[in-house]
RNA sequence: GGGCUAGUAGCUCAGUCGGUUAGAGCGCACGCUUGAUAAGCGUGAGGUCGGAAGUUCAAGUCUUCUCUGGCCCA
């Protein structure tokens, strides 16, 4: 007998370089490299030339920092869904953009120039204008970069931005559109107001600080009364800032309230209710304000629901004085009872709320503070009275307000209360609300709304709720108010003719100014004289400029005429939008009302929404909470692959989480997948192309898989066209996880590592695992771009034109389902389970170490089963030496799960002994002698293949 | 305050028309394997379905209220 020799060469072991570590922070930029050097994103170009388009419009980020998770989130969200579009046989052409005009740029520039110490106002406009070009193009370039580190393929080397001449040219245009059309008109608007800084704010360059207001009631005398009971009823309302007053032109109720009319009997000596007096005010309001006032003793003479008020008018509290306008008794949605009354004065130039509340009913707006605090001659009584003085302290004009209140008796209460008031975020000094002019698009003309509503309504959601969500903030929404009074943006290029105050609609000067924009940017509008762009037919002298800026939301809602017309790749409308859920108030809602007022249809044929990212305990991410994780942190620590795989995990509906803990289940994901390439690619070593097995020709067992292949295939293109990313990546994982880690390859692993090198079973087995090999490389590379392309090169040559993203999906042949034999084979699993668990109870009793040293006896009763498991292998499958089917009913002592006994299960130990080689339990194959014993199966394998003797 | 929205195991998610004992994977614990080895296989524990009330023979599922989050507004 001799020294059994070392036979671990004998066996197949999987072999490859692809490693088990994959290091994918040092991959992925390797990979970034080729695909740049090879040129990849052109060659799939290339390649999907006369396709039918899939084109996903970009929504553009905003060029002013580095990217966040969400920034990331959403980018991958897009490439993924991209991919699955393209490798499902469609052109998925995807340009970038970014949005580069705007406020918060503004800012940042100015941020520069004072700590230079330079004052914007004395800087030149298309100076400051170049600076926050500048700004915007290095961050677009900075955000690019980290994009393209996440592994997003897209046209990066011509990438749109709203501050191109070309888009600045035909933004103009579009403004022009809805002119030429007749849908903007100007109109006086209440805007945050800096009488310091003599400009306009936004809501976010203001901040709330405590201050001490006047707070008083004042009488509103009824003037006509709707009904007798209101006959010498005063309105009692309630304000804080006095100095409105003298704009006052209604009064709103609260529909919801009752109102009642109360008689003063008792008051004490400092109130300033008159003992016998009626006034008008909320239910709920009359204790607290009755108890403000002094008043002690009051009866309610009348009371009724807020409806029976309507048509009442009061008269101004200082008509004597020359405010004799009638003041309508108004509903207004905002009028509460917390504080107050329930009865709110209304000055239209001085409130948002109040504004919006007289327009709707027909009243105008009267400019009545100007610029620097003061009164307009038009206000009665308050020339060079002040809301606030240029040093940014109140002024006297509340003051006078009382005085003249008490004069005529009006003054019910007066007292001070302490609350937030509005302060510029700069001069850190108080700010009003003024009635400016602006300019705005029509809702209703040309029933813009309802076209709007009409093209959402044929829009396809994702998820369904979108839909109602982007329908009832148009159908709430007011006017499109377009102009902001800034710089850094596209100019409103209006004349208005001095004559008429109308806007001119002259498609002439319209072409010329768009035609100088696309030359030379929208700065000319600043430094160009008027007659350039009006032309000889007008005397620049009879038109006043315009040089209010559009809205940002304007410049990204129009990107689908300056991109998707624009560009012979591409076209309109876009088959996809796809952006957070915040964007239901900005680029999807921008862009349908361009589109519509512009087109008359929707820019996009679908709308995706993602939510949030939120950390690990679902809260937001903030700068005080100190729980920002960066995508810049995720791709150094594990790889931008990890954080692609993260996204693809998520139901992207809700909002998302992540974490540490998130971040490790998504790291052992991606572990099982990278070891399911790995051991196919092992395999593949061993594997001949030329000694292939056609799958008819294959055992069962492949034949099954080869089902579960075409089911998953099924599936998964049903997820993807119903954008289900995370369906899909599931799909993706069970199949690695249970299909093949946990069964085939458990299974397969004795043919493939121990048969004869020509064996049937091993070659089905090996041309198995090409085919899988082949197939999942495409299936995962959406979204492990980088770890599919790995694997991919290393299998089959790194050469420039090799690229697993340059494949489609497989189409999978209709021959490869087999639902008899899946349905037969469910029915072998069921013995399967039993015979495992028969084996785990051995195990557990210690009876046993491994399965491959028992000899299992099936007891089989039902000749439906006995029918199924004719001609399985049934040791193979239960990876045991050995197992032995009884058509009988079980013994006693039979294993069997649940109450079913139609399969029971005696284990029982193997005769023979351990081979060397393969490790079942077998009679020994005395052809070889060795110290050890080997089985039949091994001695002739190495006879054979391995000329052993 | 309003519109929209979410909450099922430690984590990521299923759960059909209201219908048996609420499922899966991961993680965890335990066992096997040491020939996928920083891997692989198996078994197990783990749940007041955010909370309360209601409708119903029956509620994770329907209704109302409420708590905790999120987005957009005021």
């Amino acid at each position: 007998m001799t020294e059994l020799p070392d036979l671990k060469h004998t066996v197949c072991l999987p072999k490859t370089d692809f490693p088990m570590r994959a290091k994918l922070p040092e991959l992925e930029p390797k990979m970034l490299a080729r695909w740049s050097e090879i040129q990849l994103w052109q060659k799939i170009r290339q390649q999907s030339v006369g396709r039918e388009k899939f084109i996903l419009h970009d929504g553009p980020p905003y060029a002013n920092g580095h990217l966040h998770i969400g920034h990331a989130l959403n980018k991958i969200l897009k490439d993924i869904v991209n991919r699955n579009f393209q490798k499902m046989g469609r052109d998925a052409n995807y340009v970038p953009g970014w949005d580069c005009h705007g406020l918060p740029i503004e800012w940042k520039v100015e941020e520069q120039y004072r700590a230079k110490n330079l004052n914007k106002d004395e800087v030149p406009i298309n100076e400051f204008r170049g600076e926050c070009r500048r700004f915007a193009a290095y961050w677009m370039g900075v955000q690019a970069e980290e994009f393209r580190r996440l592994g997003v393929f897209c046209d990066w080397e011509n990438p749109y931005s709203t501050m191109s001449f070309a888009a600045e040219a035909t933004i103009v245009r579009e403004i022009g559109k809805f002119l030429m059309n007749g849908y903007v008109f100007r109109r006086e608007r209440p805007v945050m107001w800096s009488v310091v800084e003599k400009t306009v704010l936004a809501d976010a360059e203001i901040e709330y600080e405590e201050i001490k207001s006047p707070s008083i009631t004042v009488r509103f005398p009824i003037q006509h009364a709707s009904i007798p009971a209101l006959e010498g009823v005063s309105v009692l309302i309630w304000t804080t800032t006095p100095w409105t007053i003298p704009c006052n032109r209604a009064v709103a109720l609260q529909i919801k309230f009752t109102y009642q009319v109360i008689r003063i009997t008792e008051a004490t000596e400092k109130s300033g209710a008159v003992i016998g007096e009626k006034v008008l005010l909320a239910e709920d309001c009359v204790v607290r304000a009755m108890a403000e006032a002094g008043v002690t003793g009051y009866e309610v003479v009348f009371a009724c629901p807020a409806q029976g008020l309507a048509g009442c008018v009061a008269g101004h509290p200082l008509r004597a004085l020359g405010f004799d306008h009638d003041v309508p008794l108004l509903f207004g949605e905002y009028v509460t009872n917390e504080q107050g009354t329930g009865c709110v004065h209304a000055a239209p130039g001085h409130g948002v709320d109040d504004h919006r509340l007289c327009q709707e009913h027909g009243i105008e707006t009267p400019v009545t503070v100007m610029a620097d605090g003061r009164y307009h001659d038009s206000v009665p009584m308050m020339q060079g009275h002040e809301v606030i003085t240029e040093e940014g302290v109140f002024g006297s004009a509340n003051g006078h307000v009382i005085r003249m209140l008490l004069a005529q008796e009006q003054m019910f209460t007066k007292g001070s209360v302490r609350h937030n008031y509005p302060h510029s975020w700069r001069s850190k000094k108080p700010v009003i609300y003024r009635a400016t002019a602006q300019w705005f698009i029509s809702m209703e003309h040309k029933n813009l709304r309802a076209r709007v509503l009409a093209e959402i309504a044929k829009t396809r959601f994702v998820p369904s709720q979108g839909q109602s969500r982007l329908h009832s903030l148009v159908a709430a929404r007011p006017d499109w108010c377009i102009s902001r009074q800034r710089a850094w943006g596209v100019p409103i290029a209006i004349f208005i003719d001095q004559r008429t105050g109308e806007p001119l609609q002259d498609p002439e000067v319209m072409e010329r100014i768009a035609k100088a924009f696309a030359e030379e940017g929208a700065d000319c509008w600043f430094d160009s004289p008027a007659g350039r762009f009006l032309g000889s037919a007008y005397n620049p002298a009879d038109y006043e400029q315009i040089f209010d800026v559009v809205d940002v939301w304007f410049d990204s809602g129009s990107s689908h005429s300056f991109v998707l017309e624009a560009r012979e790749d591409l076209q309109s409308p876009a088959s996809l939008y796809l952006e957070g859920s915040d964007q239901h108030r900005g680029f999807f809602h921008s862009s349908i009302l361009q589109s519509t007022g512009t087109r008359g249809r929707a820019p996009y044929q679908a709308v995706l929404t993602h939510g949030f990212t939120l950390d690990e305990k679902g809260q937001k991410m903030s700068k005080s909470l100190g729980n920002i994780i960066s995508p810049q942190q995720i791709n150094d620590a594990y790889g931008a692959e990890i954080l692609r795989l993260w996204v693809a995990t998520l139901d992207y509906s809700h909002d998302m989480r992540i974490g540490e803990e998130i971040l490790k289940g998504v790291v052992d994901i991606y572990r099982r997948m990278r070891n399911t390439l790995r051991w196919l690619m092992g395999n593949l070593h061993y594997y001949d192309q030329n000694r292939k097995v056609l799958p008819g020709n294959m055992p069962e067992l492949e034949r099954l898989i080869l089902h579960r292949l075409y089911e998953i295939d099924q599936q998964l293109r049903d997820s993807q066209m119903r954008f289900d990313i995370q369906q899909a990546t599931r799909l993706l994982f069970q199949f690695c996880n249970q299909d093949l880690s946990a069964f085939y390859f458990d299974l397969r692993k004795d043919t493939l590592y121990c048969d004869a090198r020509d064996d049937h079973k091993r070659l089905s087995a090996l041309t198995m695992s090409a085919m899988l090999f082949d197939i999942l490389t495409v299936w995962l590379s959406p979204v492990l771009t980088f770890t599919t392309e790995e694997a991919w090169i290393i299998q089959t040559g790194d050469v420039a034109e090799n690229s697993v993203h340059l494949r489609d999906y497989p189409v999978i042949p209709p021959e490869w389902y087999q639902p008899e034999l899946a349905a037969r084979w469910e029915i072998v699993l069921n013995v399967r389970k039993v015979v495992l668990g028969a084996l785990e109870v051995e195990r557990k009793a210690g009876n046993i170490k491994s399965a491959l040293e028992t000899h299992p006896v099936v007891f089989v009763a039902d000749p439906d089963i006995q029918d199924a498991i004719k001609g399985i292998d049934l040791a193979e499958l239960c990876i045991t030496a050995g197992c032995d089917i009884v058509v009988d009913s079980a013994p006693k002592n039979a294993f069997h799960l649940n109450e079913d006994r139609n399969i029971a299960v005696i284990i029982t130990p193997a005769n023979g002994e351990k081979c060397a080689r393969c490790w079942k339990v077998t009679i020994p194959d005395t052809r070889l002698l060795y110290t050890k014993p080997l089985c039949q199966r091994c001695v002739g394998v190495l006879l054979r293949d391995f000329h052993l003797s």
